[in-house]
DNA sequence: CTGAAAGCGCTTACAG
DNA sequence: CTGAAAGCGCTTACAG
């Protein structure tokens, strides 16, 4: 836009018989400034319609108040409702929100986060805490403050707003396990570069392998986060000589995949094969069965990840959020028959 | 982020021996830079991890190289996997997107509207034709290059990437009527400041009336997008005295509270009801009877979209672009019995 | 192809 | 509480 049009800091200051920096303070720091003029500004820049110029201030002030989101894709309702809840935080402390996605690719998260950085980014929302060395190092150089949602490590310089994938996933195998279950299988998300599915596949691994009375985990296959990807290796999965009784998948979308193939196959959920979801999100409770599955407080960590990165531009040091999991029990996983 | 720490323009001129303006051309025009002072100029930055400056170069420039968009939500994943594409096609333009909802409110939509523009968007995505003047005051005030996306008009000053919801509507009607249903009710969204809702309200409207054989809406409901509104006037509707033989659903979302809701009270689906949806999203592949719905191009609007506001903010004329619907037959549609 | 210099619209010590 | 003025880091006619 041509900002000719606009009216300038100058003009209001012509108008109001005040210099530009008495304008300046009655916009952001009105207790500065004397009532009444601070009232007769006010109705000058009512009057002409003014609004400062975005760039003109963060010149000025070497501050955009403005932050950047780089999440590896909106089309997942996960992260999508997490950022919607960020961003709304954000917005009540007038900050905005730029917004990339890398799909689930570390240089392309490299690309965005330098563009947005470049494009002003006063903070960083990132997702996961593993990544390139080389992305590290540009944040570190710049100094970028940002946090990591989605995942939660103790003791660590970093910010987190996040919950811990490999208990988790421990503790839904615990339940599995419980239930009766010994051959298990798992189709994961690529856990390459992907510290929440690698530490969801570690939870699985451990579990089982700790929990002794026979129990095994027959095969884990890693694919991507799609329907059609969960319906195809859900095939894999029961074409297979040794076949399990339950499959523990890494993401809702997976498993709602694999339950729809299984429809489609006649395979009977879970009389023939149990099958578990995590994330909770709305499509768990669509599909049927509906997913028993793992409720990852998505909203709270978009607020707390937006309440830290707030305080972290403002200089003070915040503690890391940890949030709670829940087992969230529908039909999809039963004894194995 | 402190600016203090980073190379400037500057910084870079007194290290290549020329001038600031040298390598301002040399970054942003660099087919006026001689290509030895060019090869020159870009070691030196890449030597200095030179980046430029947004404030200076958004002051200079009246420029930010910032899109916003405006969504009603990012938690329903048709539009959030249309705002996806439009990011990629701007990125490819080293064009940032800034993102804000509007949670289906006006007002809201307004003060995020000012919130992006203030914070220097270039362009604006909105969604949707209909809002308060004010709203469009402000934008034509402003001079702000705007496309309006999930909708069309022709013959209009604006400009529009999107579809003719009235006549999908009509279309996905006549299906329903040609396959036998006689008493049809619909399940809305909110149609007030909503025009991709009343449209869909009025083509189904409109196809009844003029169809005769005695065809006749007995009932629409208007209700929140959400799972839960569509369970409950599903359950609504089929209490009534006089009940439909199938429910026309103003989207996705609500046809799959409708189906879910059905499927616990054990009211079979197609059997009988029909049920159809609106949108394509994965949500209807994955329901159970699976939902015969309307097709909407969301990556195709995401696209055209960028490239319409892309055109806008280059100072050219573009036309809007019309895309098709498609009806998608599953299993939630079948005749009466 | 390159440079000197003005100017974009703010903020912020500093002085009063 | 207010003002004069420097300065933030770029871009861009203009001149050569």
């Amino acid at each position: 836009m041509k900002y000719k049009d606009s009216p300038t800091l100058e003009d209001v200051a012509r108008a109001a018989n005040v210099s530009t920096a008495t304008i300046s303070r009655a916009i952001n720091e009105p207790d500065k400034v004397a009532s009444e003029t601070q009232d007769r500004i006010s109705k000058i820049i009512e009057k002409l319609g003014y609004t400062p110029n975005f760039g003109g201030r963060a010149l000025a002030s070497n501050r955009s108040n403005t932050v950047g989101a780089v999440i590896p894709t909106m089309a997942n309702a996960m992260f999508a409702s997490g950022l919607q809840v960020f961003q709304e935080v954000l917005s009540e402390a007038s900050i905005n929100l730029l917004v990339a996605s890398s799909g689930y690719n570390t240089q392309t998260e490299l690309d965005q986060i330098k563009s947005l950085v470049g494009n002003g980014a006063d903070g960083l929302l990132l997702i996961g805490s593993t990544r390139p060395a080389e992305t590290t190092r540009f944040l570190e150089l710049r100094k970028i403050p940002y946090v990591i949602a989605w995942c939660y490590q103790k003791d660590s310089s970093r910010y987190f707003a996040g919950f811990d994938n490999t208990r988790a996933a421990t503790n839904l195998t615990n339940e599995v396990l419980n239930m009766g279950h010994r051959k298990i299988a798992m189709i994961a998300g690529h856990a390459t570069n992907n510290d929440r599915s690698s530490n969801r596949i570690n939870g699985v691994k451990q579990r089982i392998k700790t929990y002794g009375e026979g129990a095994e985990l027959i095969s884990t296959l890693e694919t991507d986060y799609t329907l059609d990807s969960g319906g195809d290796a859900f095939e894999v999965i029961m074409k297979a000589n040794k076949k399990p009784t339950a499959i523990i998948c890494g993401n809702d979308v997976l498993a709602a995949g694999a339950i729809t193939r299984a429809n489609q196959l006649g395979i009977k959920i879970p009389a023939h094969v149990s099958i578990t979801g995590f994330d909770d999100i709305s499509l768990a409770k669509i599909v049927s069965p509906a997913l028993t599955t793992v409720r990852v407080p998505q909203l709270e960590m978009g607020k707390a990840a937006a309440t830290l990165l707030l305080k972290l531009l403002n200089n003070e040091k915040p503690h890391s959020t940890e949030l709670p999991t829940e087992i969230i029990h529908r039909e999809s996983l039963a004894p194995p028959q």
